[in-house]
DNA sequence: CGAAGTTTTTAGATTATATCTAATATGACA
DNA sequence: TGTCATATTAGATATAATCTAAAAACTTCG
């Protein structure tokens, strides 16, 4: 990955350029695996420059806010950070937790009607099941159903 | 809500009927405003019987278990909580995370290759923006953007 | 019934995740 | 260079959820 591309990104977004916040958005980037900010602040920390762990949090929240990055809730699992590349959607295992890339499709919105008064910003597709690591140790265990 | 539905539902699904997981589920029943498990355990604690944190945790996890109730991860917040009654997506308020039902209406699965190996079990449309409380706060302020 | 095993509940401790604080450092720019 | 805003830091703190070990409540079955 280009670091001017990152640079720019991150100007282009009215987010200065430090050492730090490159770091963290470089290892996104450079990674689809979506760890978690405690995997990210691990790797940034590998080798210079350091970086605190109040930092790496600040920066993953600016660059959410700035639209650059995706954060993941996952039940009763930290968060995990995606940076926004091509659109996709996402696979959450519910073994391991891990999130996986999806392509991207479109779905349709909901009627009006349906919306409201609300302000609609984004629409999320997300699917559950077991990832191909763990499906082999799960799939023939009761209570683990395929579903349309 | 009768209460005989609720201890049918229960135990259909193979959990005994106690009077806590009983308050939980009845409470998650007769209120569809996705409670975090704070707000439950209040909630409950009100009226007798009483329930401790940790048995307002283990019988959240067991109804999510057995299929009854739904966990909603929201970043940065509380889970909610949310009895499975009619198929509904979700609208996760980016402002005060609240969490409200949409009309449900079909999503086309992902194609078979690219869920490869994977096991689908269900799959869960978010859709994200303001509730109808703060949109009127927010509707004018940079950085919301109305979005197709 | 009553013994024995199982499940559930409990208070409080503990862990995991994330945020806050206030002092320091860095960069922007007049 | 001086001034101001922004960013970073270590460590404390807050919040959410889980764990522990003991007691209580059920179930089963002789």
């Amino acid at each position: 990955m280009d670091a001017e591309a990152i640079q720019q990104c991150l100007e282009g977004s009215g987010l200065r350029c430090t050492p730090q916040r490159y770091a963290v958005m470089a290892f996104l980037m450079e990674h689809n695996r979506h760890p978690t900010a405690a995997e990210i602040f691990e790797a940034v920390n590998r080798v210079d420059p350091r970086s605190s762990r109040a930092t790496t949090y600040n920066n993953l929240r600016d660059l959410v806010r700035a639209g650059l990055v995706r954060e993941v809730a996952v039940e009763g699992r930290a968060a995990r950070f995606d940076a926004k590349g091509m659109r996709h959607h996402h696979f959450i295992c519910d073994r391991c937790g891990n999130v996986e890339d999806i392509q991207w499709y479109d779905v349709p919105r909901p009627a009006a009607a349906s919306l409201g008064k609300r302000i609609l910003r984004e629409s999320e597709l997300i699917f559950r099941g077991l990832c191909t690591k763990c499906a082999p140790r799960r799939a023939a265990r009761k209570g683990v159903v395929r579903v349309s």
